[in-house]
DNA sequence: GTGTTACTTATACGACTGTAAAACAAAACG
DNA sequence: CGTTTTGTTTTACAGTCGTATAAGTAACAC
């Protein structure tokens, strides 16, 4: 019991965003480590190097803090999407090829965003604004993807049900992305993105088989 | 008390078989009206009108109940499935388009697979025979549509990467059946199947757009 | 140095969890 | 009818859950 370490502070304060980053990025963790039901209100503080009853300073329950956790990384994706989706200086088509490396690819593909939106979705049935948050996100991308998919129309006179176009592109990433979380070894991200260049060649009128064929594992 | 009533059994026995069934169907019905952390033990038998202790009889524990109902439904598909999509008596297109209605139609698209899947998407990271079983269950899937997609090319001499076709389709419809699980009104059943239909357009050399324009919502 | 603020911890509570094991009762067999 | 078998219930237990509340203490103002 020396007096030098008393010193030492027992625990340091943070200002309320940090705390809350600090706790999302720790739930986040913990769901890609444990799974959500392993990933209890104790599990999530021990993570984050704080005490249980801390949690409901900054949240109003665990399942708020999944909900932010997930609304976290959405903003994210969806800001970073935007950002190199909507950038006119380059040509519309590499900045779709832009698009399916990310979706596509380990930074994505990840425990922790599978986590999450696992999670996320067993909390939507019962929770109506669940709903309604997952619903605003995702129409957000899918239009996002409709923005570029109508440039390409127009510039190259293509008549098409833009709507519809988006809403298949965005499904068939999501599939890709789920599927290559689920079972990593059934077909490789570079795969992947060439069937979604494929998807570009039949949207453009070009063959769709083309880049199929030589595409490598 | 009077003795007449005392002549009624307190419960009647079911065959191994049966019991376990009618188990997995409480899950299921569980899993979608509660959600996959308000179904508990107790819960799952209440609905199967058993007490909390016969789980423990018939199955491992909770979770393995949970497994086997996902066994039990994939199965089903699967059987479903291939029954109409190896019916050599139809041509290789419309059993396609069975498929697609199949898939994305209210049998399919409902609380009760989505209760599971996701219920089960939490259990597979946990448990790796999970994993094994979601991966056998999905090859199965993707190697069905192979099939026909190979001899759809073989009759109209199309050569492309089957493979990548496969997994192309069934990530595409795997997409579009959790979206519209997920978002019910983000698009309709009958817009999903277009999205199909012009993916095998795209497949088949035809044009991608035509089918498109004219959906109808 | 003292007082105030509010962020953080510590502790406790009631409810619920999954599971184990013993008691029971219905059906099958003798 | 008596006995055995076994599907089913009952009860109990140890553990964990999320949350509420009070005590504590670091940081800031003065």
């Amino acid at each position: 019991m020396a007096e030098a370490e008393k010193t030492q502070p027992k625990f340091h304060r943070l200002e309320a965003d940090e705390r809350r980053e600090a706790l999302i990025n720790a739930t986040i963790r913990c769901l890609a480590r444990l799974g959500p039901r392993a990933t209890s209100v104790r599990e999530i503080c021990a993570e984050a190097g704080v005490s249980p009853g801390l949690l409901r300073h900054y949240f109003e329950g665990k399942d708020d803090l999944v909900a932010q956790a997930y609304l976290h990384l959405t903003s994210k994706l969806n800001e970073r999407v935007e950002s190199f989706l909507l950038d006119q200086a380059q040509p519309p088509e590499s900045r779709l090829e832009q698009l399916f490396l990310h979706i596509l690819t380990e930074e994505w593909v990840s425990d922790e965003i599978l986590g999450v939106w696992v999670a996320f979705w067993s909390l939507q049935r019962s929770d109506e604004r669940l709903s309604n948050l997952h619903r605003v996100y995702n129409r957000e991308f899918r239009d996002l993807i409709g923005k570029v998919l109508e440039e390409l129309a127009a510039e190259r006179e293509i008549k098409t049900n833009i709507r519809l176009a988006a809403i298949s592109l965005s499904s068939l990433l999501d599939g890709l992305w789920l599927e290559l979380c689920l079972d990593p070894d059934g077909f490789s991200a570079q795969e992947g993105i060439a069937i979604c260049r494929s998807w570009l060649d039949g949207f453009l009128g070009r063959d769709v088989h083309d880049g199929m064929r030589n595409a490598k594992a």
